[in-house]
DNA sequence: TTAAATTGATTGAGCGCTCGGTCAGTTTAA
DNA sequence: TTAAACTGACCGAGCGCTCAATCAATTTAA
């Protein structure tokens, strides 16, 4: 996993000066944790455990993070940062052709397919968190939110959706959210039924109305009086 | 809470002859449980807390359970029981009327919204169980959802919704269930500008289509060709 | 009738161990 | 030479779980 930047650098404090040497040697300890964690859980997982899949001393690892919570809030992070950049990325696919929102559901529901791990781990262990740092992962997820919001609130000003007031607009942009990660937390019982591209199908469909008609009637907004 | 009594009952064995005893005091302990684990999570709260919140000693815990994980799923399959009655006590209304989903999609909602903290509390200690009783919980989630299939197929079959197939019905039942949850883990925001009544409201017309049409439009189905 | 014996529930001090965190000392590199 | 990076043995608080001892209730037997 790529660690993009986050807030969380600055955030955590370390004993070691050198900069760099804190975004590699996090880089690390990131990489070990999510493994363990996602192997067997924040609590099962102990600090040595951790540093010596970092492939550094216990001692180190406290040189940069000051409690075995700072590495799950780093983790956290790092997972956020990585989904939305995955997001912003593959969005930019999806705009252009006439069907914007089903390719943003598609890229993102991709997303959430190929990070089910990850997501799952975030929303299984954010709990742990101390408040202050809880209180940043949820709006971290608020923050993806947002981009379904915004693109909902253009496709709706241009008339390429139907009217829709902000309360709907927020609502809809939740549930595309929360629909993607249900694909991460059934994925034990979906997958035997759907693959990946069938849910797809299936919830866009949900979202948008099939060519029949929906709630959100992209193609039919128009012609529509 | 009331102890609706579930399978755990047989699967988590008891040092205590008397089966009367050993009802009532399970009750004491997961009520005892289920008010620290909501409060502190279930791996800050110690055995000892559970003991004196239940009004027994730390031995006499360990007559009615082997490990503390056997509480944790002591208060996982209470829980459920408490959600499955009260959604089947909830689903009574809801039948009869002309729309009976969206009855039922209100019940429900109301359901999570009263056991908000205790359906939040599953889902994020469910990991923390052993497999063979992880599975269990994961089962008891479907069964949940099953109720929503069957209600589905049966409204299809008699032509009160319009013919979905297997796969949609599936879905649409598991997307039900998930947008419920979605209330319990996204209350912290949606608090702010959704009142339970508002989010029934919206999240029915989502699902349901508003009455200019919808994804299933059941008003429509039988004059439609 | 009642004292003795038995059963099963209950107590809580404390055992054994784990694991987050520290620090005295060593290595590295400029 | 020396400051920064690094090591890993060590500390000790905390916690799950146990068990010798007690108590209450019931049964037995004289």
């Amino acid at each position: 996993m790529k660690n993009h930047k986050s807030q969380a650098t600055k955030d955590v404090p370390s004993q070691v000066k050198n900069q760099d040497l804190i975004y590699r040697r996090r880089m690390q300890i990131i990489d070990a944790a999510v493994k363990l964690f996602i192997d067997k859980g924040f609590h099962k997982t102990t600090t040595r455990e951790i540093a010596r899949e970092a492939g550094i001393s216990t001692g180190l690892l406290y040189e940069y993070v000051a409690s075995k919570d700072d590495v799950l809030y780093l983790v956290c992070e790092a997972i956020h940062a990585e989904v939305e950049h995955r997001v912003a990325h593959a969005l930019k696919k999806a705009t252009g052709g006439r069907d914007v929102l089903a390719g943003m559901i598609r890229e993102y529901f991709l997303v959430c397919d190929r990070m089910s791990d990850h997501i799952l781990l975030v929303y299984q262990e954010t709990r742990t968190l101390p408040p202050r740092w809880r209180k940043r992962v949820l709006e971290n997820e608020l923050k993806l939110t947002g981009v379904f919001v915004k693109a909902l609130q253009e496709l709706a000003d241009t008339g390429d959706l139907p009217p829709l007031d902000k309360q709907e607009i927020e609502l809809i942009a939740h549930n595309i959210t929360v629909l993607g990660h249900m694909w991460t937390f059934r994925r034990w019982f979906l997958g035997r039924h759907f693959k990946i591209e069938d849910y797809i199908k299936v919830q866009t469909d949900f979202i948008l109305g099939k060519s029949t008609g929906g709630y959100i009637r992209a193609d039919s907004a128009k012609e529509e009086s």
